[in-house]
DNA sequence: GCCGTTTTCGGCCCGACTGTTTTCAGTCG
């Protein structure tokens, strides 16, 4: 359940890591001479800078100072901080720091187990400042000359260096979600388990996960914990206890498992689910409640008596408020909103019920229509619309308006064919350099669903990029921008543009816009679906589906339709095609 | 340093594991 805000960066950090690396930086500093409170709040702060990602400096331009302190965590000091960096580059009093403690904190503080005391006591006793001083230092073996350290110690920082730099990033979801189901399978096994089950940042549903967290009841622990620690998939066996154990598996990922008795099962499940901060959180009002809240449930404070504990909803329920889903427990503003009982009824798994961008073989998809539509079917889809490129993008043979009406035609043929399914005429149209659509409106016109996207140009100016999506959300045809930040996770940022802007021109203009569920796109990100549904902006879920397998996608853009508060009512694919259809035209007819 | 359904002052989550202690500090989740 770490939900760590710091990421490994390979390449050059942006100007967002730099000032979460500042802000955990001076959280390890105060904390290294023993302040207290302090590191917290900048470690928060931290959290929130890093959640926001682009957002902070959107805000910070819009409303300066004033504007930063509505953020969690971000109050008048680091709201000023904050817009120092942006204004300057830089933040005085980090220079400061920097210069009396001359050590690259962040890069030591990414070492499992190396917290700010040892941070110090390194540089203090053996000066040192980075981490090839550090491996100087354990080459020689003069760590364990430090007071309170001994040759363990030093042993366990050596291999924690090593798997430190052997440590990958941050993981998809989806290529996380089978390791993660073959480890509970292999638990569930063991003689004595009782439930076993996914809980933290996976059961949170996050489009990256950092490491898994499995929970277990069992009348037998040590049992389980051998099972566990005996895994033929450990490279590390980082801690082994009789309630919690943490491994490090081959493939760079850590695994924790707790184990705990079947009846505290709700309380160990919320615990473990987290985020921290809305644990923290939630504890911080059950104690203003006169109650204390652990992983062993809730209890009458001071006197120690146990109130609930079988269930997640129960221990919720006697605080007096909803339950939040896992999606949206991250510690923002879930907490007021369960209490007020104002948390929608966000939208079921299993509520899509078509598939509105589909590429197929007509492009860069890899089998035909009919293909793509026997794998849409086996998944309980009962439409899709074919959406394949166009003719600027001709290193994939993109279609011109030729090639599109004879698709049209084909897609007309299938539709008398096949039974209970219906295909949409569709297009994942180019946006042009200067915002225009490269398919004439005349052929767009006769579509049944038009897609627009980015596919150059990624790199324009903020005011430019605004401008050329605002022109092409404007085309009366359009009915959904695809994949509207362009983000690849790990591969390429988001294009920068106003999103305010962006999503009050959708609403004016009655444009969707697309939850593309595909992995490494995961595009909305939650914050800008939840902005959507505030400006009751319809949204899709879409796959964006290039193979037949890719349509399981699906469940993966739910989950980032829930983390964003959306409803069934949001998302516009959740209707059945003939309602889909009647909207369509509807649009379309008061449009022109 | 942040924050306000007790509070603009005085609070700030709570427990497990390790290694070095001989009763606890440091780190993590």
């Amino acid at each position: 359940m770490s939900d760590n805000p710091s990421i490994r960066y390979h390449v050059s950090m942006t100007k967002i890591q730099q000032l979460q690396k500042i802000l955990i930086e001076f959280s390890y500093y105060d904390e290294m001479y023993g302040i207290a409170f302090k590191p917290r709040a900048y470690k928060l702060a931290a959290e929130s800078v890093s959640v926001l990602n682009g957002e902070i400096e959107n805000t910070w331009r819009k409303g300066g100072i004033k504007a930063l302190k509505k953020f969690p965590g971000i109050g008048q000091s680091i709201a000023e901080k904050i817009d120092e960096f942006f204004r300057t580059g830089k933040i005085k009093e980090y220079q400061t720091m920097k210069k009396k403690f001359p050590v690259d904190i962040w890069s030591l503080s990414r070492i499992e187990r190396l917290g700010p005391k040892h941070i110090h006591d390194l540089y203090e006793y053996l000066n040192v400042r980075n981490l090839s001083d550090l491996k100087k230092a354990l080459k020689t073996h003069k760590v364990q000359t430090i007071p309170r350290w001994g040759a363990k110690s030093e042993k366990r920082l050596a291999r924690n260096l090593g798997l430190t730099e052997r440590a990958s990033d941050r993981r998809l979801l989806s290529e996380i979600l089978p390791y993660a189901h073959n480890i509970l399978t292999a638990l569930s096994q063991v003689k004595g388990v009782k439930h076993c089950t996914i809980a933290g940042s996976i059961r949170r549903r996050r489009d990256t996960i950092g490491d898994i967290d499995l929970l277990a009841t069992s009348s037998d622990p040590d049992r389980v914990m051998d099972a566990f620690t005996s895994l033929p998939l450990v490279e590390t066996i980082h801690e082994r206890g009789k309630t919690r154990s943490s491994i490090r598996l081959r493939i760079g990922i850590d695994v924790d498992l707790r184990v705990v008795h079947d009846e505290v099962y709700g309380a160990a499940l919320q615990y473990f689910t987290g985020n921290a901060r809305h644990n923290i959180l939630l504890r911080e009002y059950a104690l203003s409640k006169g109650y204390t809240l652990n992983e062993y449930g809730l209890f009458q404070h001071k006197k120690n008596s146990l109130i609930v504990c079988k269930t997640e909803e129960e221990i919720y329920t006697r605080l007096g408020m909803d339950t939040p889903p896992p999606e949206i427990r991250i510690g923002d503003d879930e907490i007021d909103a369960a209490r007020e009982h104002r948390i929608p009824r966000l939208i079921p798994y299993g509520s899509v019920k078509g598939d509105m961008h589909v590429h197929t073989e007509w492009t860069d998809g890899t089998v035909s229509i009919k293909k793509m539509i026997t794998a849409a079917k086996k998944v309980g889809l009962s439409y899709v619309a074919i959406t394949d490129h166009t003719k600027s993008l001709a290193y994939i043979h993109g279609l011109n308006e030729k090639r599109i009406l004879e698709q049209i035609a084909e897609i007309k043929k299938l539709n008398k064919e096949i039974k209970k399914f219906t295909i949409f005429s569709g297009t994942e149209c180019d946006i042009l350099k200067d915002g225009t659509l490269d398919i004439s409106d005349k052929v767009l016109a006769k579509l049944d669903w038009v897609g627009i996207s980015i596919h150059s140009y990624f790199t324009l100016s903020r005011k430019e990029q605004t401008k050329r999506i605002v022109a092409a959300l404007s085309n009366p045809n359009v009915d959904c921008l695809f994949h509207p930040t362009c983000r690849l996770i790990g591969k390429r940022k988001a294009i920068d543009y106003d999103i305010d802007e962006i999503i009050t021109t959708a609403k004016k203009h009655r444009v969707a816009l697309e939850i593309d569920a595909y992995p490494n796109r995961s595009d909305l990100r939650d914050i800008h679906v939840r902005a959507a549904v505030q400006a009751g902006v319809k949204l899709t879920i879409d796959t964006d589906a290039h193979t037949p397998e890719d349509f399981r996608f699906i469940s993966l853009g739910e989950a980032i339709a829930r983390r964003g508060w959306a409803t069934k009512t949001n998302i516009l694919n959740t209707k059945k095609s003939a309602e889909l259809r009647a909207y369509l035209q509807k649009k379309r007819s008061t449009k022109h």
